[in-house]
DNA sequence: ACCTGAACACCGTTCAAGT
DNA sequence: ACCTGAACACCGTTCAAGT
């Protein structure tokens, strides 16, 4: 499908070619002969991946539509060809990145065998797609599915029956597998927006030079006055430390546990 | 309506003075304009709670300066002698809402003596919020926290402290408190965030019968091709079910059972 | 067929000016 | 002391017009 990588996998590795300050970085068209046309060459798909990027790199807040366009050597009404509106980006741009996800198959390589590796395996890879995507995670997180029944994270038609056949196939029944993919998109959602939210933490307003006037504003954390709050002073290292993987990986093996006492009953 | 937190421990402590020195704050017992009507009287306080129940009403995109000043009668400019900007506003609505959680306290009336019982009560007010205020609750769990050590939705330090003060009244040590605050912040985050969303689903645009020409964007639910997908079309009814309380009151049993079996390792 | 110029309504924010 | 008018830069979106 779309190579929507971490922001630019390949395109960088091979610089030299851009001469003139305000070519488009990549290539994308070099392997594409036909009519040698060099101009934009507009699609829904392209405007996907570069909306995936600016996002990447800004944060949400700078996905505008102007900025997108100008992005693409393209004016803003241009997009409004491929693209239902702002709104209509956000969720192709949520959609592209969910369908990133890879639901283990039956004839998968990995020790894919059990439920539990099966689950274990998609957490993974949801996971993978929270910390490469930080800055979109929590537009996957929150924006409501195209129905009522899909939940955030794993929120395309194509994933939940992946899902539920998966958990199927490895001895569920119905029910379970039904309160399975409540569970565990619960789970989930709870870990990987609070990892991803750290991983991105200084991403929304640009960092401005201070000016002389005001030293007063508690910045980060260094600013608050710890002077009523004894614990909190006592335990702030123990508190800033990160594990988060540790957790991850903690509450997952609790979470399979819980599914399998579950099971027995 | 909205009962809004008490007066404001704390929010002096972070909301920021920004080089102008501004602190009119204690004129409290200035009279009143006499008309009956709510008279002007702009305050943060009044802004915030106006800011509330917009957002409640009309979901967080309707939370305009200017929208919110007519709302108050009164031109947006001057929402700017008390706020400080659109960013801070938000920050001040967040901050209101998260101050209504109670923490439970030593001499608390419920039964709330063991540390199970400290943290299924904190549990359900937190619901309580999720529920009250489904509009704005993923502006609270999406925000960055003041620091990096606090994480969402128990992002004050007076709650903070509270917390780890109850648990370590409970027999929790330094440590578990530390890790039990990882593991119930997240819990809380992945549960009702999912919860809110389905409370408030239908908020953000209103519906428009839809166009003849482009039956190509999948609108609601009804619209969606289950054909490829049989699973979920025999699994349908079932995934539509709304079990969110008995969800979470299951998962926090066992996240309850998870740190007791932590406890005694 | 594809893109753009011009225009509209709305937005956040600043600042000098009103009262 | 508190509020506003006017202005600026930016935004999403539409539509007739260009090529």
């Amino acid at each position: 499908m779309t190579p929507l990588g971490p922001t630019d996998p390949a395109s960088d590795a091979q610089g030299g070619a851009t001469g003139t300050p305000q070519e488009p970085e990549g290539e994308r068209l070099a392997h594409r002969p036909p009519a040698g046309r060099p101009g934009p060459g507009l699609s829904r798909e392209r405007i996907v991946t570069a909306a995936v990027q600016l996002i990447d790199a800004e944060g949400v807040s700078a996905l505008t539509m102007r900025r997108l366009g100008s992005t693409l050597d393209v004016e803003a009404m241009s997009l409004y060809r491929y693209v239902n509106g702002r709104e209509d980006l956000l969720e192709a741009v949520v959609d592209a990145l969910v369908e990133t996800i890879e639901v283990p198959a039956p004839g998968h390589l990995k020790p894919v065998d059990g439920w539990q590796g099966f689950l274990q395996v998609l957490a993974h890879d949801v996971r993978r797609l929270a910390l490469e995507h930080p800055a979109a995670f929590p537009l996957i997180a929150t924006r409501h599915p195209a129905a009522p029944w899909l939940r955030p994270l794993l929120r395309s038609l194509r994933i939940v029956e992946a899902f539920l056949d998966g958990l199927r196939a490895r001895g569920f029944t119905d029910e379970h597998a039904v309160t399975t993919y409540r569970t565990f998109t619960s789970f989930l959602l709870g870990h990987l927006l609070l990892e991803s939210a750290m991983q991105g933490a200084e991403m929304s307003p640009a960092e401005e030079p201070l000016d002389e006037g005001d030293a007063e504003l508690p910045n980060r954390d260094e600013g608050l006055d710890l002077a009523d709050f004894p614990t909190l002073a006592r335990l702030r290292s123990q508190l800033t430390e990160d594990h988060a993987e540790e957790e991850f990986e903690a509450a997952l093996e609790h979470l399979l546990v819980r599914l399998d006492l579950e099971l027995a009953q």
